[in-house]
DNA sequence: ATTAAAATGTTGCATCATGTGGGATATTTG
DNA sequence: CAAATATCCCACATGATGCAACATTTTAAT
């Protein structure tokens, strides 16, 4: 009774979980069979409602929401898949990671598919659940009222809940960045919860795309002194650049 | 229980054990000797669950990113959808429900993004991420250690969060349904924090496919009494109806 | 050595996986 | 809005695999 997936159904639901979404027509090509045998494959897929279909393509059921955060998830794809490729090379099998809500942890959680046996403490409902249940990981979520625009638990009881953990890496995305004033972000409960979360980890590393730089919000999220390393896809301006290795922070800027 | 094994049978085990897989023709080359025999030797090792059994190759189980939740995700799927489609109909935009973890319920879910403005208290991360984001949806998820097999949280932490709300609906899904020893379950964590959920609602609702009536599990959820309706896709039998009417538990039966 | 039993191989047919082509349907483009 | 194009779905063809019955070889016991 218990349905078994064949090689390559396994392949297909784990391109596609990564990547959100995949044209049939890729599919076909990267596995080698033809357009008729992928739609075979994805049917019971898409009958359990594990993927989305689409005219020529499979999604995940949440990416093709008109919602604001799924939206956002669909920017920069390109340059936000690259950091988090990027920021993969740092994990290694049995590591523990802090991560805060972001579209961009959110890709970066998705590239930690490829991992085994990690221990995650995340506020963000979507990277629990994208590593919850797979490759023998522990994942901790500080539950509560989530935030209806990114699925994410904030306020005092999740900080106090990420205050009980001590990681290799805490990994935060920010809103903007700023040679003076910092990362900071639009809203104070996310900066406060990005704030703890860089205080409870050894590496301590943001993830931006490279239309943050320049710009400023609301809140200050920490010091650059806070951080160890900045991944991104673009190279810092002359001032974003001397701050930073001012405070001692790495840079990794990857192409897109 | 262990298996009497032919030094052929354990060089195709250890063989499968190192790749993960392999074909039947490159075992028969392998070992030389014909399709046949290895077909015979593999039989008792499928049987024993030992190993997977495909079209033309053997397989670990589980060894293909196959998770025991997303698998059976696929088990029963169109009675599950149907049960899922049934319930829905109970559920109006404005509603609040209380959902425990479980594959039916995760079908639900997905249901339920035809609806708006939800408010839905879950321990299921899979739950939480597939209505938190949408339709003006509040969602309030129980934090903590996920559990690896489903994604949700369970034990102290969970049911207090769970007892400090009141809903319309109380929808749990269970692993057996017995006509005298009722509602039961494998797992005590389980149990103990659907007991919880069907405690905070107006309506309590269980979904079960008709493959767990007349079983039995260790853990005793709750009584007949203790629930308003049962929806599944299978007609409980003479004496579990009448233990239904008894404790006066409406009855959808849905075709799969 | 003889012989029964077990293991292996062979054969023929059933079943399954995959590909191909044509018509229906959906999407894009002018 | 209609033509052009892409995608989907169905039916059928084909080759690979599975299965069961029977034939042959190997093994073991006497």
């Amino acid at each position: 009774m218990p349905i078994e997936l064949s090689k390559r159904q396994s392949q297909i639901l784990s391109l596609v979980r990564e990547h959100g979404t995949y044209s049939i027509a890729t599919l076909a090509e990267a596995l080698k069979v033809s357009f008729e045998t992928i739609r075979r494959d994805i049917k019971p897929l898409v009958e359990s409602r594990e993927v989305l279909r689409r005219h020529g393509s499979v999604a995940m059921p949440y990416e093709l929401g008109e919602e604001p955060f799924e939206r956002r998830m669909r920017e920069h794809v390109a340059a936000k898949r690259a950091i988090a490729r990027r920021a993969a090379r740092l994990i290694e099998d049995g590591d523990s990671l802090m991560l805060d809500t972001g579209t961009t942890t959110s890709i970066f959680a998705r590239e930690l598919l490829k991992k085994r046996n990690l221990t995650v403490v995340t506020n963000s409902s979507d990277i629990a659940r994208t590593l919850a249940t797979v490759n023998g990981n522990k994942v901790y979520m500080a539950g509560g009222e989530l935030n209806g625009s990114n699925g994410a638990a904030f306020g005092p009881s999740a900080i106090a809940f990420a205050a009980s953990f001590h990681v290799r890496h805490a990994i935060i995305s920010i809103g903007a960045l700023h040679a003076e004033f910092g990362p900071s972000d639009s809203y104070l409960a996310e900066a406060e919860f990005a704030r703890m979360v860089l205080s409870r980890g050894e590496n301590r590393i943001i993830l931006s795309d490279s239309s943050k730089f320049g710009r400023t919000a609301l809140i200050k999220v920490c010091e650059f002194k806070d951080i160890n390393r900045l991944i991104s896809d673009g190279i810092p301006d002359e001032k974003l650049a001397a701050a930073l290795q001012a405070a001692g922070v790495s840079v990794n800027v990857v192409a897109p």
